[in-house]
DNA sequence: ATCATATAAGTGAGTAATCACTCAATTGCA
DNA sequence: TGCAATTGAGTGATTACTCACTTATATGAT
């Protein structure tokens, strides 16, 4: 690795753990700095402004994690296997650096509105395999979107409770777990 | 409702219909006052600080939310009809006042930290009724944070996409869903 | 009712501090 | 020597909060 490309990788690590710790507006440009044992200035020969700084991070990690759903789930032909690959994906990204992505997990909100619409989204990855299973008869049809929430927010929602300290360990240990109840409420029938 | 305490409630809608479109820490207290039709010192008539009028407005919400679902979930017997009676109520909430409903939801994280331990907890209600519902057996025994936060993410990421303008409408509509949905994922067994 | 007085509510210009960002000077590597 | 990388004091803009003052309301005596 390059000297420069150094710097910017530790600028762009000492400033996502300093967001996820602090959040975002809290977090100063000094802070950054020190924290990458860097001087103030030359965060700037690397980012145009803080605010473009937080978006690239949370850009590049939710256009890799929407592909990398994409690929894990394709090769799979039932519902049933395309959820235990998507859930299976979605935490070993979340092991594999979970700084990233708490970052991504907590930032949703204030980066969402400003994503471009052509690019790649985890959401919709989802939302298109509903879809798709619901169009085949393999799961009763629904709203859609409700039904991605509802499967989605199991997964998430215990990353959530891993941000703030109620699990310890990795998601991966319960992938099973989540990839049942995912399944359980996709499947749910009209009473 | 005397003229002081009509005040107080202006600055508190319009703080919170800001936190919730901007953000706590890109709300300026020029906005606020501007909002509320006052002077930007007659915030501080009412409030401390900018800080504790966000927290004074979590808090409540938080409190008064985790007292409601307790009642709720009270009389029924089964862990069916406590599911039923939560999520009838938690929609409820939603549905009455979506603003600061929405105001909760969004600022979890910085906020969780500052409540104090002896707290009425809505999480905490939740996960009391489905450890007593594994003690007495009518469903399987397993880590309850986790069968908690999957239980609870069904309906929290359908309000999150509403938040996010993926659904219009109200929650209660979907009611029976998420019951069906959270009892789903609580009721799964080991493959 | 009228007025005098006391208290509460509201105002907004001013202040001190913070912070993102700039740039002229310096460093050190090829 | 030349050039990219780095530095950090300086700058202008922003912002939470203050405070001396004004206005509104309540009280109570005549």
């Amino acid at each position: 690795m390059g000297k420069a490309e150094d710097t910017k990788a530790r600028v762009e690590r000492a400033a996502l753990t300093l967001f996820v710790a602090r959040g975002v507006a809290e977090t100063t440009t000094k802070e950054i700095a020190m924290a990458a044992s860097i001087a103030e200035g030359t965060i700037y020969r690397y980012f145009p402004s803080k605010e473009r700084l937080a978006l690239d991070l949370f850009l590049r990690h939710h256009r890799a994690l929407a592909e990398a759903l994409s690929e894990a789930q394709r090769p799979a032909k039932a519902l049933r296997a395309k959820i235990d690959a998507i859930v299976g994906c979605y935490c070993d990204w979340a092991d594999r650096d979970w700084t990233l992505f708490a970052y991504h997990l907590l930032n949703q909100h204030s980066f969402l509105v400003q994503v471009p619409d052509d690019t790649p989204n985890p959401v919709n990855v989802v939302r298109e395999v509903i879809a798709q299973a619901m169009k085949a008869g393999e799961i009763p049809r629904r709203n859609v979107d409700l039904a991605a929430a509802a499967a989605i927010g199991v997964v998430l929602q215990a990353a959530t409770y891993k941000v703030y300290g109620r699990f310890t360990g990795g998601l991966s240990v319960h992938r099973r777990f989540f990839a049942d109840a995912a399944w359980a409420v996709l499947a749910v029938r009209e009473r």
